[in-house]
DNA sequence: ACCCGATAGTAGGAAGTCCTACTATCGGAA
DNA sequence: TTCCGATAGTAGGACTTCCTACTATCGGGT
């Protein structure tokens, strides 16, 4: 559904029409739905490509993130604030992870509120060949030449940065 | 959920932890997730202040599309191919919007296939105050220069047109 | 020692997106 | 004229996300 061809400019149609219509804001408005139409696209494509392990790429970023954690295991709250959803999020991503076997739920012996997801040696088989799914192609960002990529990631950490991320502009 | 105050900064930490591996494409990992990211913020902020008029975006870009057809009336399909989304998601849209009375189905007489969709008068309404809560909070974008728009902008059209999308620079 | 606000996680439900499968209709080719 | 592939839209289901509400547990102040 991600990947069609437009036989007009979406973006170019949509600012005639505001303007045309005198509304202000169209610079913002244009930017705003050309970030929404790419995080459409590349999303597709990164799930397209994950789809042939099974995973989404929510799936994906609850693994990658356990597997950068100590003992390959984390709490259920702290998975949320690294991955940024709700956590109910977290407790239906791990729902399905641990049914299909990738991840596992432990008590933790220090908290007996909080519960211990960790990645089982599946998952990380299942991560491992995922992520060499995303870099073949180059995480769905493929005609995009390196230097721009960089200059997209500036521009989008000043949005990051307005919403609280603690952007460091010296290592991104 | 959207708005988070990190006290690290979650790019950079990824960065980190994928070059230790030494895994290949980080830029392109990096600015795939820098547009998730954004998408995220943007988004949130744009439907915290459509919640208002309880709309949501997609609701918003439904009623926007109409407003701009003849006649404030358009086919199922049309509206799907333009704001490009699945046949399945615009009948759900339609369904919710004619509930809450924003828009009307009407059969279309020259293809009794076809349904022409238009927008009611309490459409209309809604689509100008919430047109106008959009643009008070500059489309969720507030902090980003004018300058820095457009040229986030030009980044995120070689990903739109490398998509299909007939980007057209002059205009945009 | 107790209490009560804060925290961890889940349950149920709404909305959005996609997919597959289905019906109804259209319209060109044989 | 008939047939059959293409098109318009819907039904049902899966997944992701959010929200509110709930239980269980923690832990600091009284």
């Amino acid at each position: 559904m991600t990947e069609r061809n437009a036989d007009f400019d979406l973006m170019a149609e949509t600012r005639r029409n505001w303007d045309a219509r005198g509304l202000r804001e169209s610079n913002a408005m244009v930017a705003a739905t050309s970030v929404a139409r790419a995080h459409q696209v590349v999303l597709g494509r990164i799930n397209a490509a994950l789809g042939e392990h099974d995973l989404t790429f929510s799936r994906y970023e609850a693994l990658a993130l356990l597997s950068f954690a100590r003992n390959n295991s984390m709490g259920m709250a702290r998975m949320g604030e690294r991955l940024q959803v709700h956590p109910t999020s977290v407790t239906s991503t791990i729902d399905r992870l641990e049914r299909d076997s990738l991840v596992e739920r432990a008590p933790n012996p220090d908290d007996r509120r909080a519960i211990l997801v960790s990645l089982t040696a599946t998952g990380h088989e299942v991560l491992e060949k995922a992520t060499a799914s995303l870099e073949a192609i180059r995480w769905g960002m493929s005609e995009v030449p390196d230097a721009q990529l960089q200059q997209l990631t500036t521009n989008l950490a000043h949005i990051r940065a307005s919403a609280g991320d603690n952007t460091d502009e010296t290592l991104i």
